[in-house]
DNA sequence: TAGATTGTTAATCGATTAACAATC
DNA sequence: TAGATTGTTAATCGATTAACAATC
């Protein structure tokens, strides 16, 4: 074990691991393998003993890994031991179906609170939400300390936004707009962008 | 230039590529340079001229590049110079942001159909469509010849509507359900899932 | 004990960067 | 022409894999 500097490519599989963890463990499995976590994910059993390793010896020789005690150290690692709020910018269709995931329990999330600049959407519920003016965006943001928020506007709006919620304090950006927006450093950002994910694919067809 | 094999690495950089190289075109813009390519998306001017170069001499020494060529290029590579036909599975809040979401015109996606096993959604209207059920899908699929297609229902579900998927000759699949599912090694897959998203964020919290 | 599986090492493989000649 | 920027090479850096001693 040595947690000198973890490469982001092994955070990015950390979800991964922890959501089929996650699915096994729901089904009442106790134990696993690399080997056995490995053919779920399509990952090798080499790299995924490799990667838990980082963070400490978390596996017993013979027997594998506890699911509970994995589940527990995972969530520990990636800090979704707790629960975040979540700020999201953005009631149209995509701002909808978030707002009323039922994904984020229990995977460390939970929304807070939606803004739009649209005056006909302010005031209406969106899920369990009411709309609020995206001129109150930063006022929430700084009271209630969100680090979190969901981009889910046009993408002509999207980097006006995003300096917005950076001026308030956002640490982390998810960006659904297909645009790549412009933040500093310490300020992170993951991009869901389906026709992207398509266009990856298309590729090999 | 050398078509040997691209690493599918390159392969996901180009959508993010062609995605900002639209916005650019959009605005006008008829040359860019790799360095000013590099600071849209935050990509390395050397790494985007040796991705480029790995198709052919797109570029022109002391100019850069031409958008409309290079967006025609990159169109071209990916197969996105045509319209692929979507099938969509899951009618529910996601479905709906989908198969109302504007941004697969222009990026080479339509979606053609939605298809649902809840019998109180099918008939029913989702965007411009009407719900099919789940019990029409494959030989829809396999009518229309569709290769790619969208899962948007729950988890316990998703493996077996990708399994119908498979069977019925779908190549590619974007999966929003938050559950790894095991297909062919010909059929491609991406993920879609916030909280995974999220996850690797809160880690550098 | 015998079998299974981890954690870790060393070797291999692949990706990124820096530098620069070529040339528009 | 002088300045700018490409495409490509070689060097560096980082990630993955294979193998196996340790050990449950």
């Amino acid at each position: 074990m040595y947690t000198d500097k973890i490469p982001d490519i092994i955070i990015g599989r950390l979800p991964v691991y922890l959501r089929a963890l996650q699915r096994m463990s729901e089904k009442g499995i106790k134990t696993t393998s690399s080997q056995e976590l490995g053919e779920h994910v399509g990952i090798s059993a080499a790299q995924i003993r490799k990667d838990i390793s980082q963070f400490g010896e978390f596996g017993k020789q013979g027997t594998g890994y506890s699911i509970p005690f994995l589940l527990d150290k995972l969530r520990e690692i990636l800090k979704v031991d707790r629960v975040w709020e979540v700020a999201l910018v953005g009631a149209g269709d995509i701002g909808h179906a978030l707002a009323r995931y039922q994904g984020f329990t229990d995977r460390g999330f939970r929304i807070i609170c939606v803004f739009d600049n649209d005056s006909s959407k302010v005031g209406a519920k969106v899920g369990s939400f009411t709309v609020e003016d995206m001129s109150k965006l930063s006022d929430k943001v700084r009271e209630c300390n969100i680090r979190l928020a969901m981009i889910t506007v046009p993408a002509p709006a999207a980097q006006d936004v995003a300096d917005i919620l950076v001026k308030s304090g956002i640490k982390a950006i998810l960006n659904y707009a297909p645009i790549s927006i412009n933040v500093p450093n310490d300020v992170h950002v993951q991009y869901i962008d389906p026709a992207s994910h398509l266009q990856r694919m298309t590729y090999y067809l």
